[in-house]
DNA sequence: GCGGATCAC
DNA sequence: TATGGTGATCCGC
């Protein structure tokens, strides 16, 4: 495309959304700096005139649409509607979620300070206090020198280099990434074996038991386990005990107080909190929203666009609240499998072939290697112009797991859409079915089912049954040769601190960053991800018992059936939700609770308890369409580790 | 069931 | 020169 642009550079100046956009998805937020916009310049500069930053400005002019259209709607809504009145249904709602706010558990997020960067370290003392990055064409991570110029994870190296000139760029070495991971894991497990590891270097836990068999407080057990991951591995770890986290190699802990915790949330960027992004930042701040303390003020907004924003959602997120299960992730919970190569743009056929052949060669060793099929296959391609297809198909049988037959069904898929210039393909199975279990109680009469105890609802409980009972041996994978390649996902806390570390580098205490995650006793169920998989190396073992504890967890989605589950024993609760008496504790109401999140129950908690006054809409709301905004309401459950693998490189 | 979006890590 | 990979969820149709 030869085509031209006419405009001087400076003719269009870059909007500040734009602008910021163009900083990446890490920049977790927080008031920038001085520094930060300055930053942010730099690289809008450097990216001007590519194809990448072209599409973003189009996704940046889409998203500001969406927004005026959001705006207007909001406007219409508004009209005539007695604002004090659906505030009022709102406060009702939000009396309720309080009453059943759980305290009773000690949830710690883990987090590793720099991973990457910090193994680099200590295989390469040389590194110390220069500035470095890790990655190929992308950093995966920062070191805390490097991040005073802005470079983070995520950035191309040519970005970072402008930012930092004196950068040093040094490859990745995923298995010894894989290896620390272990140890340090390994060590959290002594604290809870049922901890839930969020990618390789990230992890939630609940010790309660913990503590009160050792006669520590929370913060002694946590001072000591971090010791312990120093003690033994020379990494430091920084840890949140109950709402948010701190680093470098940092502990913070909030009272478990109601009052202390909405303190603290009232001035946490809504950034923060899982599940808002990019997207949803901007979208909440055009109402007004910048910080969880904000949704408040704007509940009956809220109220009337739930549709829009999530009130349930955004209501947890002003108190505090969240779930405060953890759990190790399950096998059983994988829902998809898949595989992807970005590569230079290519138009030729035969060379797209080429590397659909490659990735589903890939796709063929995993899902052998992990015994997985499905029905369900999806090609997946993002063009030179970087905007993504898919294009799914459903089978009547198993889809094979030989690489000429996914080739030739990703052929397949992708043959209407050619001729096409792609710099990406890619290949997923989903409605999976587990060829592992499914050997296994072949084989044995295995019983991987629920003893479902009821009574033993409480975490603090379950952590002592323990039972790890490892069978698992998968072990697959094992890389031949192997040269990681594939880009683990970043993660290594991402980004934040560059920014912190800017203008507090000195503070070691207090910068705080993500998340709110576990608020009181709510922990935010480590997502899943697997980010950085290829990291591990053995994985699976060690990982979660395998075993299934038992226990089928909560879904939170969308519309499960409610759970008529009726056990015995214990007491009658009832759920603010949906009203329902439940036969359950705290712990177990807890659950419900964020399984009743749907928005079916959303939708009847707000007739019913709230009761708009004029807007009661019946049903024409469904036309309504308009953007749509709905966060994650429970938020997915961690996996963390069980898929780790390595990645080889071609 | 499919495709686009958004998000986490 | 040049901007990742894996997996999940939600929504509208």
């Amino acid at each position: 495309m030869p085509l031209k642009d006419s405009r001087p550079p400076s003719s269009t100046p870059d909007t500040d959304s734009l602008v910021r956009r163009l900083a990446g998805p890490s920049t977790t937020k927080a008031g920038l700096a001085k520094d930060q916009t300055e930053i942010n310049k730099i690289i809008a500069e450097a990216s001007k005139g590519s194809k990448f930053y072209e599409n973003e400005k189009r996704k940046d002019k889409d998203l500001t649409e969406r927004i005026e259209k959001i705006l207007k709607h909001r406007d219409e809504v508004v009209k005539g509607v007695d604002l004090a009145k659906v505030e009022q249904g709102v406060d009702k709602l939000i009396t309720q979620l309080e009453a059943h706010r759980d305290l009773s558990q000690v949830i710690v997020h883990v987090d590793m300070d720099a991973f990457f960067a910090s193994v680099e370290l200590l295989d390469n003392p040389d590194l110390a206090s220069k500035p470095f990055g890790v990655g190929h064409g992308v950093l995966s991570t920062a070191s805390y020198e490097a991040r005073k110029f802005g470079v983070r994870s995520g950035m191309p190296t040519f970005i970072a280099r402008k930012l930092c000139p004196e950068l040093i760029v040094i490859s990745s070495h995923f298995h010894r990434y894989g290896e620390m991971s272990e140890k340090v894991m390994a060590i959290f497990r002594r604290y809870d074996p049922n901890m839930a590891a969020a990618g390789c270097d990230e992890g939630y836990l609940n010790i309660t038991s913990y503590c009160e068999e050792h006669s520590l407080t929370p913060e002694e057990c946590v001072s000591q386990m971090r010791e312990i991951v120093h003690q033994e591995t020379k990494l430091t770890v920084s840890a949140g005990i109950a709402p948010n986290k701190n680093k470098p190699n940092g502990q913070f802990k909030l009272d478990f107080e109601p009052e202390a915790i909405k303190a603290f949330m009232h001035d946490l960027s809504i950034r923060k909190v899982p599940g808002v992004g990019r997207v949803h930042e901007r979208l909440l701040d055009s109402i007004g929203i910048k910080t969880c303390g904000d949704i408040f003020a704007q509940r009956a907004v809220l109220s009337l666009m739930d549709k829009e924003f999530g009130l349930m959602f955004l209501l947890q997120a002003y108190l505090g609240i969240a779930s405060n299960v953890i759990e190790p992730w399950q096998r059983e919970e994988r829902k998809s499998i898949g595989a992807e190569r970005t590569f230079n743009p290519i138009s030729d056929t035969v060379k797209i072939h080429a590397k659909l052949e490659e990735v589903a060669a890939e796709l063929s060793g995993d899902m052998t290697a992990g015994g997985w099929t499905g029905k369900t296959i999806t090609l997946k391609y993002k063009l030179d112009t970087y905007k993504v297809f898919t294009r799914a198909k459903s089978l009547d049988k198993w889809v094979s797991t030989r690489q000429q037959d996914l080739f030739a069904l990703g052929k397949e898929l992708l043959k209407p859409e050619l001729p096409l210039t792609l710099r990406l393909i890619g290949l997923r199975v989903t409605k999976l079915k587990d060829l592992k279990a499914e050997a296994e109680s072949k084989a044995s009469g295995i019983k991987r089912f629920f003893n479902s105890g009821p009574a033993d609802g409480s975490p603090a409980k379950k952590r002592r049954t323990e039972e790890v009972s490892a069978g698992e041996d998968d072990l697959p994978q094992l890389s031949q040769d192997g040269f990681a390649t594939s880009m683990p996902g970043y993660t290594d806390e991402a980004d934040a601190d560059a920014e912190h570390l800017a203008d507090m580098e000195e503070q070691s205490g207090v910068n705080d960053m993500k998340p709110a995650s576990n608020i009181g006793a709510a922990a935010r169920p480590p997502s899943s991800s697997a980010s950085q998989r290829a990291c591990t190396a053995k994985p699976s073992s060690s990982a979660s018992g395998p075993t299934s504890p038992r226990k089928k967890r909560i879904s939170s989605s969308t519309n499960d059936e409610r759970g008529t589950s009726s056990d015995a024993s214990a007491p009658l609760l009832e759920c603010p939700i949906c009203g329902k008496l439940l036969e359950t504790d705290n712990q177990g109401l807890n659950e419900h609770i964020d399984f009743c999140l749907s928005k079916q129950a959303i939708k009847e908690a707000q007739t019913a308890s709230l009761k708009p006054p004029s807007h009661s809409g019946s049903s024409s709301d469904a036309k309504k369409r308009g953007p749509k905004f709905a966060p994650p309401k429970a938020a997915a459950k961690g996996h963390g580790e069980g898929l780790l693998k390595f990645r080889k490189k071609g």
